[in-house]
DNA sequence: CTGCTTTATCGTAATATTGCAATATAATAA
DNA sequence: TTATTATATTGCAATATTACGATAAAGCAG
């Protein structure tokens, strides 16, 4: 027990809900909206703008990369963290089409 | 420790979080997915179409409860659940919102 | 080379989530 | 009333998540 089942679902809810995990952590959310408000990628300052431990911070960002919304250079010094906008498109894609669907059937 | 640090973030990014924490189970989606399907709202079938135990799916209910996005009557036998569309309208432009504004800001 | 900065990984503790058996509750049927 | 059906709650075990200190690794500055 403990462990999803995910065996029993389909490919589509499953890959939706594993999307939306990313999305249920408020570090997570504010370090994409920080990101994304970048001139150029540069984020070598995300543990001072969110407040929590450097170690921390690495986990959520390997969360975000695992789903493949990251992009960039991922070795050396001053890392250059990018979301990846195709990966990103077809995210908020799936979201709407969720959405949509359901305001569409429901009683 | 184990537990989210909320009062690092903002309201808009808590809640969205909360909002995706329900959507982050494949059950739940599926849930979802299922009572917009029906023609009424009498959904006493969702055991045997989700296959988890129905102590699980009750629990899973009320996660979806939690933050507002069913309606009915919660009492009794035969439950009526509805999804409740003002709220769910609500949910879907936070996250149309959060996806529009990363996709135009990022680099 | 040595020291500094930046990010990653390891190890661990605290808490949350998932799932189900057992049981409780509440309404209907007989 | 008792039996049946449908949903909720309780209690617990297994696993996942969150967080951070310590440490490692990788590059740059001197």
């Amino acid at each position: 027990m403990g462990t999803t089942k995910s065996e029993l679902f389909s490919t589509k809810h499953n890959e939706l809900a594993v999307a939306a995990k990313v999305l249920a952590h408020p570090a997570r959310v504010a370090i994409l909206e920080h990101i994304s408000q970048q001139e150029a990628c540069i984020c070598n300052d995300l543990v001072d703008v969110i407040g929590l431990s450097q170690p921390t911070i690495s986990q959520h960002l390997n969360e975000i990369k695992k789903i493949g919304l990251l992009h960039g250079n991922f070795e050396g010094k001053n890392l250059c963290y990018c979301i990846n906008r195709e990966r990103w498109e077809e995210l908020k894609s799936s979201f709407q089409k969720f959405f949509d669907q359901i305001a569409q059937n429901c009683c």
